[in-house]
RNA sequence: GGACGAUUAGCUCAGCGGUAGAGCACUACAUUGACAUUGUAGGGGUCACUGGUUCAAUCCCAGUAUCGUCCA
């Protein structure tokens, strides 16, 4: 017997573990008759080390487990990849914050080497929470294989990638443009940016021309017509920035602009900063916003960057690492050491009191964001390390044209799914940029590179010169050593020039700017011995370099490992449209390049979950519902299973707890059936066979298992996880417990043994054939009724190990078919009728047949039990005429009359009658219409215009029987 | 300004070139024997608007409106 109902937080934990013992979430062994077909593997996106299980992951996880459990039902060798990624930014931050609560000294204070060893111990102790979440999921990974992309494994798989990408040339050191995060001081990639529209202002000011020149200022309207005429001796530029103005290079107007037409070319003296600076003109000022003149800060904004260098101005650095004003020729003494935000009310003020401020507007502007710091984002020149992601685009591009245009491509094809993401992935492909991976931060992979002086020996010096440096990019210091050895040798001859070893690149970041000529190893040139020290570079790389070598990595790459040969490139990539670039794209471009194939060959993305008000749920808003609260509540089978339903392709979800309640109760709906099942002795039969059946009510609930089945198979492959939980909840709610419970019931009281029987194995393996189609979905419940129900026998393996339902179309017998639903109407019509009349279910009826035709007849004494049951059928007979004063419904051919004298109002049942009438009416009108219609009977197929003729006839015959018992209505 | 998506029952959403669906909510009835975390039945929709294509449009196409997300 079987409990009242499933207890999710007893079992799921008990189950989760018998799975994981039992090495169910290893990848089966290989077989010799395995091809690439036969393996399927995903690798999870890493989640942060620090990361909480949210909404998203249970989501993107659930849809994973769903293929997975699948596979593997499938009878695939089936490898679900898990792990971490470090998280340079949060990580650090995470910590530190950590050490200040406990007032520990500084991460500067401890040193590099501390820190990162205090990093590591609270990863060890802390960290990874969000892999136990994951299981309460019922996710199943293979944890026997979890990485992290700080491990051994993955960090010597990124320095190989680093030395040989540099070594091709696909990673370089420049200087440009960054995004600078003030807070952590370190340069952040511009997806990890986040555009908040502020409110602030637009500062007008003049620029005084050189000299007190001055010029006709004419405005005009779009007619040409003169609507402003005066003559001025300065320039008005507008900025929502006005601090950068002391690192102005020029003020630009645009060419075409004739207001400005008489002093292109002329100078300006730079207010504050007391420097002239020229009118240029470029394509990038737009003449219709503001006065249509700005002023262009090369080294601090993007748009003026790209001018600076068509014009070759000067790039005026006038910040340091922490947004500080900074001293240099160009600063004005008073503002040194300012913060960049008192700068500005200084700057304004200052403005204003030389009578240069014209006015300030309101202003709401798009303000660059740190996603991890929520401070204002500084661009800044500094000297970092690039990918050339434009050449390594070239080949993401083409493997996805290919997986998208059903082409072959060189390397694999890869498509996204629902392929409209593909737009958005070549928009931005297109516009791709050179991918900025140096980050300054202790936590992470550090970059291999040592600096040695360049030209170590130059003139009149007396020791070494490392004014210039040259990277020596290697696996390791010993490495580096010898190649810097090499390169002395070469360039001043052998035994020159000694490398004597390195030192540490530690310690403080760099400011923007500077470059890593800090440490001077060096010897007295006159002596004769020449030694120089290599300094390595103290930064580190993005956390998402190393999470783009995720899908081969994981698997052993570099090295050639059985692992990698089965499932790279692997199957399915499940992930939200966040990530494309910060992510797919990446894995795409360092997949392609390192191993010649695309990583993944679908990519499948997600919804996002947004909260029951349709609003992305975060921190601040505080609408973040937090996934373990509802696993607590309702089971994480009910939670996956209403995420699944609701993952409609193309589609947000919007989290809605009564659904989710809903789906908790169709588990225990599904509990009760087994629970019936049970009662009656039905348990599984081993060689039971299918098609052997002999009942046509069994006969029927075979075919329709394998609709069902075919149904979730198809929608499944087809990534449509919503069709496919509903074609699971359909057949086994609306067809296995509302009526096939209910029909073989008088089977079992019929003390036909042999019938008896074949009803018991052929309930007990469409029970069986639910749960291993709800498997996906809801493993949990599902698994513990697969042994709760298993009868004598224990069952031999798990559900999760068991095969996938596999029927073809001989399962269905169209006479089962049909007979059943003529007796699923019959009985609906019956109740229906008997509802709206409320005749209480306590009321048996006779039921009166007039115009039955012979196989009614005959199914009427087959199903007469069903009906007595179902129906509330007293007995029936069959009758030329209605009986008087009975009410009546009409299941094809027949009208079947229950004559319930005194218990009928008759003025409803007339009232009833006629509005079925009418309804029928309305059905016949169309259909007329229709088929009066020449151009439809001549032009639409032939299938068409009969199945009209068909409905015609039967709403007519159907409008007959209604209109006749409307007339046997006593009046 | 550009891209993408949405608009279907009171709510949240599926869906589809021919006959409009689910869950929840609502109403009525029922303690019938697997199930009150229940059952049975019912009401409720000009499928945003305007054109076009088509024998036929909620569906395809174009435009409009409103809302949302992303990018500049």
């Amino acid at each position: 017997m079987l409990d009242k109902s499933f207890n999710p937080s007893e079992a799921e934990q008990r189950i989760y573990e018998a799975w994981e013992n039992s090495g169910a979430f290893k990848p089966r062994p290989a077989r010799p008759t395995d091809t690439k077909d036969d393996n399927y593997s995903i690798v999870i996106p890493p989640p942060n080390v620090t990361g909480n299980l949210h909404m998203g992951h249970a989501l993107n996880n659930t849809l994973q487990d769903i293929l997975i459990r699948y596979n593997r039902m499938q009878g695939k060798a089936v490898l679900w990849q898990p792990g971490m990624d470090h998280a340079g930014i949060a990580t650090q931050m995470v910590v530190e914050r950590q050490m200040a609560e406990a007032g520990e000294p500084k991460r500067t204070e401890i040193g590099r080497e501390a820190f990162i060893k205090k990093v590591w111990e609270w990863k060890e102790k802390s960290g990874g929470t969000i892999e136990k979440q994951t299981r309460r999921l019922g996710a199943s990974c293979d944890w026997s294989r979890t990485r992290f992309t700080m491990d051994d494994g993955l960090s010597d798989a990124v320095r190989k990638v680093f030395v040989q990408m540099y070594n091709e040339g696909l990673i370089y050191r420049d200087k440009r443009l960054v995004n600078w995060d003030p807070h952590f001081q370190t340069a952040i990639s511009n997806i990890e940016v986040e555009n908040e529209e502020r409110d602030g202002f637009f500062w007008h000011f003049k620029y005084p021309l050189e000299n007190g020149e001055t010029y006709e200022y004419v405005e005009k309207d779009e007619d040409g017509k003169v609507t402003l005429r005066e003559t001025r001796d300065y320039i008005s530029i507008a900025t929502t920035r006005p601090e950068t103005m002391l690192g102005d290079g020029a003020v630009a107007v645009h060419p075409s602009d004739e207001r400005y037409a008489p002093i292109v070319g002329k100078r300006v003296l730079l207010p504050l900063a007391d420097r002239y600076i020229p009118i240029i003109t470029d394509r990038y000022p737009d003449p219709d916003k503001g006065s249509g003149a700005v002023k262009i800060t090369g080294a601090h904004d993007f748009n003026d960057y790209e001018v600076a260098k068509r014009h070759d101005l000067p790039l005026h650095v006038i910040m340091d690492e922490k947004a500080r004003m900074k001293a240099g020729e160009i600063m004005p003494e008073k503002y040194v050491g300012m913060d960049r935000f008192d700068a500005r009310k200084a700057v304004v003020a200052d403005i204003d009191a030389l009578g240069l401020l014209e006015k300030v507007e309101d202003h709401k502007a798009a303000v660059p964001i740190g996603d991890r710091s929520g401070v204002v984002i500084e661009p800044m020149l500094t000297d970092q390390w690039y990918v050339d992601a434009k050449k390594l685009s070239v080949d993401a591009v083409a493997a996805m044209n290919a997986g998208h245009s059903g082409e072959d491509g060189d390397k694999g094809e890869t498509r996204f799914i629902p392929p409209n993401w593909k737009k958005t992935w070549d928009q931005w492909m297109d516009e791709i940029q050179p991918w900025c991976i140096s980050r300054q931060l202790w936590w992470g992979h550090q970059v291999p590179a040592w600096y040695g002086p360049e030209n170590p020996i130059s003139e009149n010096q007396e020791r070494v010169d490392y004014s210039g440096l040259k990277p020596f990019v290697a696996h390791n210091a010993t490495s580096a050593i010898s190649l810097a050895q090499k390169y002395y040798d070469e360039t001043y001859g052998t035994g020159k020039i000694k490398v004597t070893g390195t030192v540490d690149g530690g310690g403080e970041p760099r400011s923007p700017g500077m470059d890593v000529r800090q440490r001077s190893g060096g010897s007295n040139l006159h002596t004769g011995e020449i030694h120089v020290d290599l300094t390595r570079d103290p930064d580190v790389l993005d956390t998402w370099f190393s999470s783009g070598l995720w899908p081969f990595a994981t698997l052993g790459w570099p090295e050639e490992t059985p692992e990698f040969d089965r499932f790279y490139p692997t199957s399915t990539l499940v992930t939200a449209f966040d990530i494309i670039f910060f992510w797919v794209a990446r894995m795409m471009m360092q997949g392609l390049h390192l191993t010649g194939q695309v990583p993944f060959k679908d990519v499948y993305i997600h919804a996002l979950v947004l909260d029951e008000h349709g609003q992305k749920m975060s921190k601040s808003k505080g609408n973040v519902v937090d996934p373990l609260v509802l696993i607590d509540k309702y089971g994480a089978d009910a939670l996956r299973f209403s995420l699944a339903a609701q993952a409609a392709q193309g589609r947000n979800i919007r989290l809605s707890e009564p659904r989710i309640e809903g789906y908790r109760n169709f588990g225990t709906k599904l509990w009760n059936a087994a629970n019936f099942c049970q009662l009656k002795g039905c348990a599984p039969v081993t060689g039971f066979d299918p098609l052997s059946c002999q009942q046509t009510v069994n006969k029927w609930v075979v075919g329709e298992v394998a609709k069902a089945s075919a149904l979730v198979t198809s929608a499944i492959e087809a990534y449509r996880f919503n069709e496919a939980a509903d074609a699971a909840y359909k057949f086994s709610r609306g067809q296995y417990c509302d009526w096939y419970v209910e029909l073989i019931q008088p089977v079992f009281d019929s003390g036909d043994d042999e019938a008896i029987n074949e009803t018991k194995a052929c309930a007990a393996w469409a029970f069986d054939q639910i749960l291993k189609m709800l498997h996906p979905f809801m493993p949990f419940i599902t698994e513990e009724l697969w042994a709760q129900t298993a009868g004598e026998t224990p069952r031999e393996g798990f559900l999760m190990a068991a095969p996938w339902p596999d029927m073809d179309d001989n399962y269905i017998n169209t006479q089962a078919e049909t007979d059943i639903a003529w007796l699923i109407d019959l009985i609906s019509e019956v109740r229906s009728v008997r509802t709206e009349m409320n005749i209480p279910p306590s009321k048996k009826a006779k039921m009166v047949l007039v115009g039955a035709s012979e196989q009614t007849i005959s199914r009427m004494g087959t199903y007469k039990e069903a009906l007595e049951r179902m129906a509330r059928m007293e007995n029936w007979e069959v009758a030329d005429t209605a009986p008087k004063g009975a009410i009546q419904a009409v299941v094809g051919e027949t009208t079947i009359a229950m004559p319930l004298e005194g218990l009928i109002d008759l003025n409803a049942e007339r009232a009833r009658t006629l509005k079925e009438i009418a309804k029928v009416e309305i059905e016949i009108k169309k259909i007329d219409s229709k088929l009066a219609n020449k151009n439809f009977t001549d032009r639409a197929p032939e299938a068409v215009v009969n199945e009209q003729h068909t409905r015609h006839t039967a709403f007519t015959a159907e409008l007959e029987k209604l209109k006749s018992a409307l007339d046997n209505l006593p009046s």
